[in-house]
DNA sequence: TATAAATAGTTAATCGTTTAAAATACGATT
DNA sequence: AATCGTATTTTAAACGATTAACTATTTATA
């Protein structure tokens, strides 16, 4: 149906064999073919339009020079940001980039490592869903370049490019309590996960550092599957008891969009009533009436970060592992007191 | 260094040809190979965790069971929702995306079209930039199935999936003169792309239909390129003159963000000094202090056709054209003025 | 002049599959 | 026993590139 030029149809066109074809066209200078033979072959490549079957030279070489993606979910621009930089840093190298979103699901999280590595991709960036600690030895065992970003399992060895959450939770937190909040919660995700862990672990810390002792409905947890309603009863606990919250941080930024929608329909004031600090940025941060304080996270150093990482194990093919941990930067406005 | 399982290995374990494991791994059923037979080699299969290698079976086969998807920014959550729809939708139907942004650029368009191709994807899935015509006619003329989705050229005719933009900025525009606004603004792109064509084209029609005569300064188009500046010109534009404008319609989201933060900064009023449209949909317009009125696409299903119509293509592989143009719905909220 | 070295090009194997065609086995039919 | 038919399995070519190894030709060297 298309794409019938191939090898042969040059070196037929020109009178030689596919192998002086292919030297001419690769190696242009190495001398395997004469300067006039390389240009005439190159001049009949370019009048039949030539384009190299990639399919075939990724079989013969072992190489595809595909890069696989595996995020969380594209439709979160937090991780469609991530890819936007990856793309652009792999089409830099060469590479092209193949990707899919687990939904945070180990299921299809296995299902897109056997897609992407019966693709032969050379090497794959993960944000690793829960339980996907099996699937991340198996990559190890088999050799597959990887790395992972965003988060990572600390009791496995492996390449990562992440921010360092206990202490983006810390400062958050300890901001909050700077600001004179002392009933201070945090909203995070039902998971196991590590960067969910260090960041829930740095709240506590700062509680803890700064002397307020935490109640125990201050610190909830919703699942990734029952957000908004998860958001609303977890929301309500912190409100409702005794000891209501003065302070709420967010520890996603789809946790805070959700939570802070239910804040608006409770007609709570932010920052009076309730301050706010969120994690990760986007637009509506910037046009919530209050404008949100909030962690950020260096996007672009971490997509970068993530595919050099990943270019050097696969090049240099010893598995030597990098491990990238960025510090947070707290951009304060006025939704946490200030 | 990895995958070393190939039909070979498995037909040296059982002691049989690699045909025959090909036949039993296939085509079960067709008798081709004895019951007994083929549960022994799907069992060494098993044992071996083979995995086929979908590169070779690509190339033997003239098939690759994958999609191409360009976009203009994944990293704009307009498309990188559609790319979710679009992922999850191929998958359903056994089909990977490999996927890239061409920034409004068409060489990058161009690039990205010779990577996919050269990658031998069966099928491309396109939003078009600005003067890429001569790619889409060589799509056709390659007759590589395709499908163009949020623009298309009239005069080119091809698959598309797309919204009627004329209908939808008239109905924005219309609302606008309804809530009783005499002077209405709107702020495009600078492009002669079709969609955008039609939404100026809908803007005028209504302006007309309601016998609002349009000054000039109300129709404002901003490059790309350089949206921050050239918002904040426009905009000064179109209140600098003698009849500011009372009211807004931006035509997409990007610019009605940009320009929602400059209204801002000028202490302007919304909806009362100017009442406010926009295009396309996002968490920052339901945070805005005055919640947005704004033109709704239907990402699911734009997405969700543009897979089903390349698919038809590619499976039925005569050349029929689809074509689905969806009604818009206008999302009426305070902005407006309502 | 004989021979080595450099140059230019070809042959053929290979990557891991699929599949048409040929080969083999084996029981049934005459 | 010869023939046929059916079921099963193997052979080998093909997909489109790369590349080691070989051949043939020219040029340089002793």
């Amino acid at each position: 149906m298309r794409n019938k030029v191939s090898l042969k149809d040059i070196a037929q066109k020109v009178g030689v064999s596919t192998a002086a074809v292919s030297y001419a066209l690769n190696k242009g200078k190495e001398g395997k073919v004469s300067d006039e033979m390389a240009a005439k072959i190159r001049a009949a490549a370019k009048e039949l339009n030539y384009q190299p079957n990639q399919i075939a030279k990724s079989l013969k070489m072992g190489r595809t020079n595909t890069l696989g993606l595996i995020l969380a979910d594209v439709s979160n621009p937090f991780f469609s940001s991530i890819a936007r930089v990856i793309e652009d840093e792999a089409k830099e190298h060469g590479y092209t980039v193949i990707f899919g979103s687990s939904d945070e699901k180990p299921e299809r999280s296995w299902d897109l490592i056997n897609v992407l590595l019966n693709r032969q991709v050379d090497g794959v960036i993960i944000v690793p869903s829960e339980s996907s600690e099996e699937q991340i030895l198996y990559l190890k065992e088999q050799k597959v370049p990887f790395v992972l970003i965003d988060r990572y399992f600390p009791e496995i060895p492996s390449s990562f490019v992440a921010l360092d959450n206990h202490r983006a939770a810390y400062e958050a937190v300890m901001h909050l309590a700077r600001m004179g909040r002392r009933r201070i919660g945090m909203l995070a995700y039902k998971t196991n996960l590590y960067h969910m862990q260090e960041r829930k672990r740095g709240y506590q810390e700062a509680l803890l550092d700064v002397g307020l002792t935490m109640s125990k409905n201050w610190l909830k947890e919703v699942k990734y599957g029952d957000i908004k309603n998860g958001v609303k009863n977890a929301i309500d606990g912190m409100l409702s008891n005794g000891e209501p919250i003065d302070a709420l941080f967010f520890a996603t930024n789809t946790l805070a969009i959700n939570g802070l929608k239910y804040i608006d329909k409770l007609k709570l004031k932010v920052p009076d009533d309730l301050a706010i600090v969120s994690f990760d940025e986007g637009e509506a941060f910037d046009f919530y009436y209050c404008p949100l304080t909030y962690v950020r996270q260096p996007v672009y150093e971490i997509g970068k970060g993530a595919v050099q990482l990943l270019l050097d194990q696969i090049e240099s093919s010893n598995g030597r592992i990098g491990q990238i941990q960025f510090d947070p930067e707290l951009i304060i406005r006025k939704s946490s007191g200030a």
